[in-house]
DNA sequence: CACGCCGTGTGTATCGATACACAGCTAGAA
DNA sequence: TTCTAGCTGTGTATCGATACACACGGCGTG
């Protein structure tokens, strides 16, 4: 920048306001630096120079608690980023996704990540990756949980939700299964009766299921004959493949309520594939009304989590305040329930 | 981080050293520095601060010619970005999204990008980020093109490959229609005759085209008989929407050849909604050999999108040689074809 | 005619860290 | 005993830009 000043014959200062701010200098100077800029090849000012002396990036960081490609992977993460990005696009802002592995030195990436605020997608309560978020002292947002650190949290009353819509799945059941995320990082595929479910580490996952065991003992019913089927992955082939599993069981299943449509898609495959009818044999409800929810026409719980993206940008941005209240939802009956 | 020095006795490359080279310092030191760190509330360097002194940021700029958001919209675009995501995660590196809109202060977005090197997303002959990502001297490649200012291009041979597909599809066809992507920045709607559709804008289109249209003219036929219907987003929705009018036509078509499996497997479904028979009535293929195209027996043309994105990374990165041979692809060919 | 405001250019200090070269010290080798 | 090598700590210069305050001339106003 020094050199272009002294080829265009003026001083740094307005070099640099002819790009920070144009009408600051005069037409005439400002075609001078231009023309000295071309002539050198001088690309405009350094973006880390800049961000150093500024104080601001102009980039949001996003954590995903999972591996990078996780964000693409995962449907439910990429309708949440795609409200994220939204915000992102409509502010000018760039959007970094954290470099997280699952690795001891995620923590450090986040302290390396050149970004002016964070959100982190929901994670586990003992997640140290939180930890390093509120160590930066950069405004954050957690989607759906945990709370820590004082961090704001934005998503719905998860465990509200899942009773609703739990009510809906097991009317009239008598062997039903909860199709549910891993309740630890470990990501173990498992079977659970209800009582061994101890509490887990994911609150999306914990309190997802506290309401749809709520709602089954709510009815009346004993905790024991509430099954959780752990799937390791989030996507219709484990949700299928569980499923198929648990239909050729003795004990099989006449209602399963899955924690993301994706699962209960899955699940819907496997019913029809073994030549069973959705309601009558087994009902079968989603989570988060996807367009592929509606066009199969699953009863599922409607929330937008492409709007809990956007509020939690404009939180990290620092456009809005933290903590607001609670997103909405509601129960979406359609035909794969009695 | 001067501060920190004064409180630990030591100086602040001391401290500088505790945090950048752990072997550089002795473990008394070291924790000596900590202890003040943490008494002090010190994060740890400064992002933007080590960003300009080091050079290196630790991101990688991701540039998608559309909308920001469109990254998690479109599903090539989300595979892709899991192959760059990939890369990025195994070499500790961020991702980081250019908030593109469409509007003229796109260049300087992409100017003011916090990163180390660029990834274009295929995009328009005339798009003007193209030379913004060229002007700012740091490495960059292009996913499938267009081919300008020198950037390297990462992707196959779209137009050979097109051929390849299309003398599968319409094999046996009179009534052939090709369901594309759009020529241009426009994005209309539109239903075109063969001789009518001018040299696309978009790289990738015009390859596909032109290698569809030579396998059809190939094989003897007019160039007047072969159709694109121009899809203004890349979603089976709309494949299905046009297919389904194109059905109700008096001129129905009897071959489908789509430039995206998303818009392939909305064909199928105008194709069953119409009591048609696949591949009987209407023949139809895609492009890329998602899972869902899997599952759905669709012929499609068999491409590694997440291969691509993770060879572009690299190149970006600095860590391959750029333009490097096309990458591979071939015909799949299941039961949608005769 | 004096005054103050506006538009425009400049100098200085600083944002917060790290590359590099060098100095002191210890220990093992010759 | 001397020399070399390795380990550890420090001072200086610099990465590239911008915030801020000030200076200067023109001009409208009372």
């Amino acid at each position: 920048m020094r050199e272009v000043a002294r080829a265009a014959g003026v001083s740094p200062m307005t070099v640099s306001y002819a790009y920070s701010r144009p009408g600051r200098v005069s037409a005439e100077a400002a075609a001078r630096v231009r023309a000295a800029a071309q002539a050198l090849g001088y690309p405009g000012p350094h973006p880390a120079a800049r961000s150093l002396r500024r104080g601001r990036v102009g980039s949001l960081g996003v954590v995903l608690g999972e591996r990078l490609g996780y964000a693409f992977d995962d449907p439910q993460a990429a309708r949440f980023l795609a409200g994220v990005a939204d915000v992102c696009a409509a502010e000018g802002v760039g959007l970094t996704l954290v470099p997280i592995t699952g690795a001891p030195s995620d923590p450090e990436r986040v302290a390396r990540a050149v970004v002016d605020g964070f959100v982190v997608w929901t994670t586990s309560d003992d997640d140290p990756v939180l930890d390093a978020v509120a160590d930066t002292g950069l405004p954050a947002v957690v989607h759906a949980g945990p709370h820590r650190r004082g961090l704001p949290v934005v998503g719905i009353d998860d465990r509200a939700a899942a009773t609703a819509i739990g009510r809906v799945a097991f009317a009239g059941a008598r062997r039903p299964v909860v199709l549910g995320f891993p309740l630890d990082r470990d990501r173990a595929r498992r079977l659970l009766t209800g009582p061994a479910v101890g509490p887990a580490r994911f609150p999306v996952t914990r309190h997802r299921w506290e309401g749809l065991r709520d709602a089954w003992t709510g009815a009346g019913h004993a905790p024991e004959e509430l099954r959780f089927a752990v799937c390791p992955v989030n996507d219709a082939g484990h949700g299928e493949a569980f499923t198929a599993e648990l239909l050729r069981s003795p004990h099989r299943p006449d209602a399963v309520a899955a924690m993301s449509d994706e699962l209960a898609l899955g699940a819907l495959r496997a019913v029809a594939a073994a030549g069973l009818d959705v309601p009558d044999d087994v009902a079968v409800t989603g989570w988060d009304d996807s367009d592929a929810a509606g066009r199969a026409g699953l009863t599922t719980l409607a929330q937008s989590l492409r709007r809990q993206g956007s509020r939690c940008a404009l939180v990290a941005l620092g456009l809005e305040p933290g903590d607001p209240a609670p997103d909405e939802w509601r129960v979406v009956v359609r035909g794969t329930t009695r």
